[in-house]
DNA sequence: GTCTATAGCTTGATAGAC
DNA sequence: GTCTATCAAGCTATAGAC
């Protein structure tokens, strides 16, 4: 409370406040309808801000989106690297597959933090299945968690084929972003049986899946899962 | 060349025609850019018609959208339950539902006909991943199809929550509807080593990685893929 | 069934006072 | 850093001549 000279009690300089609304409301409005689906009128009038403040802020409406994406990926990244760097190999091959996709998962489904990400997630399958912001987009935030997971499955099974391992953990990607992004159409298909929002139950129903693709089409992966 | 009655050489009644050229212009922007990122106006100009030619044939933009959609899916799902219903059970369980996803995949891969359907199969990845589109398109054009493949899934394998098979479907679908997209991203991420335009090869991965899936965590299922 | 013209709004972005 | 006013462009949709 104090940086006034004398009386301002209005012009606060929360320059950073109005930052974080816009970044909320566009996260969750891009998450719904998609980047042309928004306007910025609609995100600064449900922010309660000027709508010269998107401008101000973020110079153009583009950029605004890449901002609301750095906003998460570089937190939910970093602690990937964490987690996985933190496996401890065993001796069972089937047991450390697990470990790492639930090491990568893990922070995407958002344990115990106070933040909500499921607009984030929404945010995500809109642009993994995106071909414009592949380039523009994925590739920059994405491409080298993808390759750091890619290496720790690959330590610990090999394919037939070099190609394999692309393939599957690219179905893996596909079928989490999908999943994660709560569409309810699981829920819908199963008539209720499934509950998409239980982001625990998504996640080793995922990983028991995954595990399963990736264990039979191994190198001698037929069979048990045992020690390599 | 007739029906003309005395001398009209422009006024062709080539509505049919029009209504073509609109889809598939619509069919290409859509799968693009999504259904906000396209107008009206560059469907029409791209597609060398007049901008009120669509409200015209289509009556609003919404109901072109359904059109375009409507355009494929009737025939790849009319294809699609031709193929399952003339799979033949095999004592090879592995066998039965490598054919099943085979037949629920093989229209959609497009392996000979002359329709391009690379524009829908990016539609359908934006449909199957955005929230607002499943009360109003997904579940009418897809949901029948996909009971019908969990239950001849479900006819073949048994697993230990009834919810399991559910979650599974799903998986697939996801990482299928992404894998079809043809994002570029398994290309990149893999050093070109893979290609996803060979849409034979993503099938045939994409079935490897799901029936390792589905086998691995079946009743009795970690063994081997003998017979029930 | 095509084409012109236009109504009525909304869009992203900026200039300039405060 | 906020707020008003506004621009130039684009938008969906329709009316009416042909």
């Amino acid at each position: 409370m104090s940086e006034g000279s004398k009386d301002t009690p209005r012009t606060r300089l929360d320059g950073e406040q109005t930052r974080r609304k816009i970044l909320r409301v566009a996260e969750r409005l891009f998450a719904r309808d998609g980047y042309e689906g928004v306007s910025v009128r609609r995100i600064t009038s449900e922010s309660g801000v000027e709508l010269s403040a998107v401008n101000y802020h973020f110079k153009s409406k583009e950029n605004l989106f890449h901002s609301v994406l750095a906003m998460r990926v570089d937190a939910i990244n970093r602690r990937r690297i964490a987690l996985i760097g933190a496996v401890r190999p065993s001796e069972d091959v089937e047991s450390s597959l697990r470990a790492i996709l639930d090491a990568f998962c893990l922070p995407f489904t958002d344990p115990s933090s106070t933040e909500d990400l499921s607009n984030y997630r929404q945010l995500l399958a809109h642009v993994i299945n995106t071909k414009r912001w592949q380039a523009k987009t994925f590739q920059h935030h994405f491409d080298p968690i993808v390759q750091m997971l890619i290496a720790n499955v690959r330590q610990l099974v090999e394919f037939e084929d070099e190609e394999d391992v692309y393939w599957y953990i690219s179905f893996f990607l596909g079928a989490l972003a999908n999943a994660f992004a709560e569409t309810g159409r699981v829920d819908r298909i199963s008539g209720g049986i499934c509950d998409s929002s239980d982001l625990d139950r998504v996640k080793d129903k995922l990983i028991d899946f995954t595990v399963g693709g990736l264990m039979r089409n191994c190198r001698a992966g037929k069979g048990s899962s045992g020690a390599a």
